[in-house]
RNA sequence: GGAGAGGUACCGAAGCGGUCAAACGGGACAGGCUGUAAACCUGUUGGCGCAAGCCUUCGGAGGUUCGAAUCCUCCCCUCUCCA
């Protein structure tokens, strides 16, 4: 296979186009003129196969490498998700069967394949190589580092500093890491700036057992929807890639001007031209910050659901956002009267799950949130007659309910 | 192994015998405003109940007391220092 006509430096280019940091450009522009392909490492965790915008950063970035013509290798860490991980911030993470890892390498698969060429790309599993080490062999290896240079990680030197546990199989994992690496052959890794750590010890400890070392290349770290926490599932602040339209549209309208400007640097692309017009209008004060989030959400949704959904995904935001209008379509419950001559509408908000108890459900009748055929509710003791009625709860929920005789 | 500090609601964190369903902050939800599900302001934030009230909750299990998140015993977990 032969790399693509661009010259070395051209190509080094690519790499460093925005990306949080290159070690070293040196060494990367040296395997470059050797003229073939490089092999190029991504770690993937098996037990969150959901990948959102922060992942697209770097996998935006894979595709570009791919295009020129380099190999790209997933490597799912079955190894290690099947070990487990119940400390810190993780703690939640689950111990995965062997099923569950296979299931999720599909999932990852399915997904990934929506951003580069999975048929050109390789996926491995590190049990491959990590069941056949032996624990001398890899405590062995474990002496190649210290104690010192992993606390340098941000992650750990805030948590030993502020006095949260960390396990130790924690301080192996990026040991693991490296040996996947050395295992691979790994020409490059690529990761998140938190990675970026990891990967530097990648290049020691290769070098350490003879092999060439790695080129870490980091890309930064996306903000999710709330504008501070880098993004992450667990936190609640994510995109999630294969997210419905209106999820995506939605949340990329709820985050704040102040990272406006981040989200377009990230995960913009050169042909979402009006998106940089507009930015560039609303960095000279000009233009409404609105309508850039507008633009930009609009574009997200068609990269993933195409133009329709985007245009749709646009419309019923609007709608309902900006006009305040019940949206067409809407979940339908049929609530059949149970005796009595009427229904209570805290039950109709319980039923369509708009509350989750009966004393929420007062609670937001007593705060006007609620409304039937779009006028506020305005007792808790309010009842309900036979027939069809929109229930709305909030700005955004709504739903039809029939409430029907009783049999 | 020794000494000390801790474990509280979704998260962080106060409370240290009754007035504690538990201050405060964050988050979430609702209302207002708006340029938007941004920002800002206001409010709500265990369950059942129209209400009075009842039930469940402060690491776990027992105990003391009219009464325990608060006191005692044992256990589990975390952190710091020393070895």
């Amino acid at each position: 296979m032969q790399v693509s006509g661009r010259t070395p430096e051209e190509q080094l280019e690519v790499f460093r186009k925005g990306a949080a940091a290159l070690a070293s450009e040196e060494e990367l522009l040296a395997k470059l003129r050797r003229g073939k392909p490089l092999r190029i490492k991504y770690g993937c965790d098996p037990s969150r196969p959901d990948l959102h915008l922060g992942h697209l950063v770097v996998l935006d970035k894979l595709r570009a490498l791919q295009e020129l013509g380099h190999r790209i290798i997933f490597l799912i860490g079955d190894f290690t998700g099947r070990i487990g991980d119940p400390t810190g911030r993780s703690r939640t993470r689950p111990i995965l069967s062997r099923e569950e890892i296979e299931r999720n390498a599909q999932t990852y698969r399915a997904q990934v394949s929506r951003v580069l060429d999975v048929g050109q790309a390789e996926i491995r599993f590190n049990s491959e190589w990590m069941e056949q080490l032996g624990v001398s062999e890899f405590i062995g290896l474990c002496s190649r580092a210290t104690v010192a240079r992993l606390l340098e990680r941000d992650d750990f030197r805030n948590r030993y500093r502020s006095g949260v546990p960390i396990g130790l199989h924690e301080f192996l994992y990026p040991m693991v890491q490296a040996y996947d690496s050395i295992a691979l052959e790994a020409d490059v890794e690529l990761g998140g700036s938190d990675q970026h750590i990891n990967l530097l010890l990648a290049r020691e400890i290769q070098r350490s057992v003879g092999q060439e070392a790695q080129v870490a290349l980091t890309l930064p770290l996306l903000e999710g929807t709330d504008g501070v926490e880098k993004m992450s599932k667990s936190l609640g602040n994510a995109v999630g890639i294969t997210d419905p339209p209106d999820e995506i549209y939605g949340r990329t309208m709820s985050i704040p001007d102040t990272i406006l400007p981040r989200w377009c640097e990230l995960l913009g692309r050169p042909e979402w031209s009006e998106v940089d017009a507009l930015r560039k209008q609303v960095d000279e004060g000009r233009g409404n910050p609105r309508d850039l989030k507008g633009a930009l959400a609009r574009r997200l949704v068609e990269r993933f659901w195409g133009s329709d959904a985007a245009n749709a995904a646009e419309d019923r935001f609007d709608r309902l956002f900006r006009r305040h209008e019940a949206p067409d379509d809407m979940p339908e419950i049929e609530v059949a009267l149970s005796g009595g001559e009427g229904i209570p509408v805290v039950d109709l908000l319980t039923r369509a799950e708009f509350a989750a108890s009966r004393g929420e459900g007062k609670r937001l009748i007593a705060q006007g949130g609620v409304r039937l055929d779009g006028k506020p509710v305005d007792s808790a003791e309010a009842q309900v007659e036979p027939g069809q009625y929109v229930l709305q709860a909030g700005k955004r929920r709504f739903a039809r309910i029939r409430v029907r005789e009783p049999i």
